[in-house]
DNA sequence: CGAGGGTTTGAAGTGCATCAAATAGTGTGG
DNA sequence: CCACACTATTTGATGCACTTCAAACCCTCG
């Protein structure tokens, strides 16, 4: 059991040039939690005592206001962690998590990750350049945010999603319902519905239910991206070149 | 003269508890720059052998698309550091830096900052420390950016430069002029003017030039943070309690 | 088959941007 | 101290992107 968790912990990027000591001590003391759709993991504010690993479908992280409205923070896939940072965070968590739908996530205490900070340069520096990636990926998002319209984001958005497959005509599958996607972009879900529908006519996309077909990326990359400050293509879509212009 | 660079560095909050050792060598390799108002310190993607400390002016972070529409980044008073995070950026500069009015830096080399990282765990914690807390702010920006409405930001804007000031009647100056705040905000120069008059007629501020009168600080922050997810005040406004609602 | 959520479509409104022009402010040289 | 030049700021008019509210549609699942 513990076995089957450590194997989870050992392909994350974080702990590339961990000791097995330590990961063997994160797999002893964690624990898997099964999450059906819609529950909480934790509130904002709450004592943060664990971060977490998502190893099977999506978590919300999110701050609301008063009034109840969203902000979405991220929305993490498998393989990725959160609530790491909390240690700097007066031990508390800086938004809500939430699976959106049926998921799983090891929940791994704080206090190690503290431990090893102080006792392994080598991860403090990991950890460092862990944030610095963070930081970079947020300021990217808050330009996208500024400067392009609902739909060069969605176009970008789709991109990033098309990262991994093949040049050429690809097909993905939207990876959770075109609402959430909407305010993970910022945008109303009839703001969503209608960007689409342009960017099918402007890029020659196609859209089926939640797949999506493309012809050309370039054409799609070029219409997105145009506007983005410098780097292209986005970090996020891998270094994969696509004529600009 | 480097005794002199030396009290600056002192004061900087990331080496807080590092060693006078490692202040002299700072002090003893780093160099005054002068800038005159509109100088480019470094431009987005120049090799990056140098963090930079402000100790007189503004100075201006951005980003520019290749149409020259600029993304403002931050703008840093004295006191504040920028740059020390390129050592994870692949020794280049995430973003191009200018001097807003005339002003002064102290640059001094990356290489220490990197070995210090290296050979000084507490050091390591303090960056990271730094990071964590200018995610968190670079996260409520994002926030503000999203939920609050120009007049709101600019509110929020005007409480957290009067934070240090007394409750009740304030009066406070624009740190640089109009047009740059406004950038500084999101917004475009002329959409500043305008929601600066509606601010006056709904929050009964006054505003003669650069300066700012504010009677009831109270019914500002009531107007302009309502929005927010759940801190109140904002963070930077400094844990000065003024009633909600 | 029917209920309920997700999605699309329509109509109308709002906030901000944009372009254009007037006005206020500031520093300069005479 | 004034007139000029130049910039910062304000004001007006208009347009566009996105939101909001409302209703229809579609799909899935009990």
């Amino acid at each position: 059991m513990q076995q089957h968790l450590l194997e989870h912990i050992k392909a994350i990027p974080l702990f590339d040039k961990s000791t097995p000591d330590l990961l063997g001590r994160l797999a002893q003391k964690s624990r898997e939690i099964e999450m059906h759709k819609g529950q909480l993991l934790f509130v904002k504010g709450e004592a943060a005592e664990s971060f977490y690993l998502v190893t099977r479908g999506w978590v919300k992280l999110f701050r609301e206001t008063i009034e109840g409205t969203q902000a979405i923070v991220d929305i993490l896939p498998q393989g990725h962690v959160f609530g790491e940072t909390s240690i700097f965070e007066d031990d508390a968590y800086p938004y809500s998590a939430e699976a959106t739908e049926p998921s799983c996530v090891i929940a791994m205490p704080l206090s190690l990750l503290k431990q090893e900070i102080d006792a392994n340069v080598q991860f403090a520096r990991s950890m460092l350049s862990a944030m610095a990636r963070y930081r970079r990926q947020q300021e990217q998002e808050f330009e996208h945010l500024t400067l392009q319209n609902a739909q060069q984001r969605i176009g970008c958005f789709l991109l990033r999603l098309a990262r991994q497959s093949e040049q050429g005509p690809t097909e993905i599958k939207l990876p959770y319902d075109k609402t959430l996607v909407a305010s993970r972009l910022g945008m109303q879900p009839e703001t969503f519905s209608r960007a689409l529908t342009k960017l099918k006519q402007t890029t020659g996309i196609e859209v089926k239910g939640s797949t999506i077909y493309m012809d050309d990326i370039a054409q799609l990359a070029n219409y997105s991206c145009n506007i983005c400050s410098s780097e292209f293509p986005c970090k996020d879509i891998g270094g994969k070149i696509v004529s600009k212009s």
